[in-house]
DNA sequence: TCGCATTGTCTATATTGTTTACAAAATTGA
DNA sequence: TCAATTTTGTAAACAATATAGACAATGCGA
């Protein structure tokens, strides 16, 4: 495994990340995907997975200036770089390929 | 993790599975990911991941009957469970919700 | 200053992904 | 018949990703 592949969690912290625009850092990341997916995810399960994507390219980020209105230290905003958007939309269209195969009786109910 | 995720080959080797219909098992499952994907996978990577979806419930298989015109050990074919399908579109849908929020100049290009 | 709120870091472990080596079953052909 | 070959499957080890828990850092406000 070299880290050419986007993980399951990966690739939704990726897609949080891109949904977020200019608001994404662990915090608003971690609320996101809990109200989307419905499902409980841990702040360490983000960080580890927003860092391995920045190693891997997909994703670059910066600390932001001292604006929190309540203490904290500052947070570290991420943004998807032109290649984390092409191997988000590689990801689908393969995806997509299966699906169009798939016989349509499966598909339904 | 308690096994209730697809992760990301996994989904990939469903998604084969069921693209394939009636004609499941390990090789024919290889060769459509390579097709597809433009990428080699090991057999026994197939293996691992076809015998962990079944234990998810994911999957269910049996032994084919003596219908190899050269040799071989019988086949054990495999199919989609309802369970499967379902998680398959969860996991479609759910990506589905981000795509459609993120900003359209950046899913352009 | 002290405690709390907010965010991030470190470490450990479980699950998933991948590879290597080998076993089993069936056909071919000497 | 039986050894070589073909096709498929099994087992085990290792690598990468996913998850959780403990704790460190920063700043606000009483």
């Amino acid at each position: 495994m070299k880290g050419t592949h986007l993980g399951e969690f990966e690739e939704l912290v990726l897609l949080a990340v891109a949904a977020l625009a200019e608001n994404a850092y662990a915090v608003s990341v971690k609320e996101e995907i809990e109200e989307k997916a419905e499902r409980k995810v841990n702040i360490s399960a983000i960080h580890s997975s927003l860092y391995r994507l920045e190693d891997k390219g997909f994703l670059e980020s910066e600390v932001g200036g001292a604006t929190s209105r309540r203490g904290g230290k500052s947070k570290r905003f991420f943004r998807v770089t032109a290649y984390g958007y092409k191997s988000l939309k590689e990801a689908q269209s393969l995806r997509q390929l299966f699906w169009n195969i798939i016989p349509q009786l499966s598909t339904q109910e």
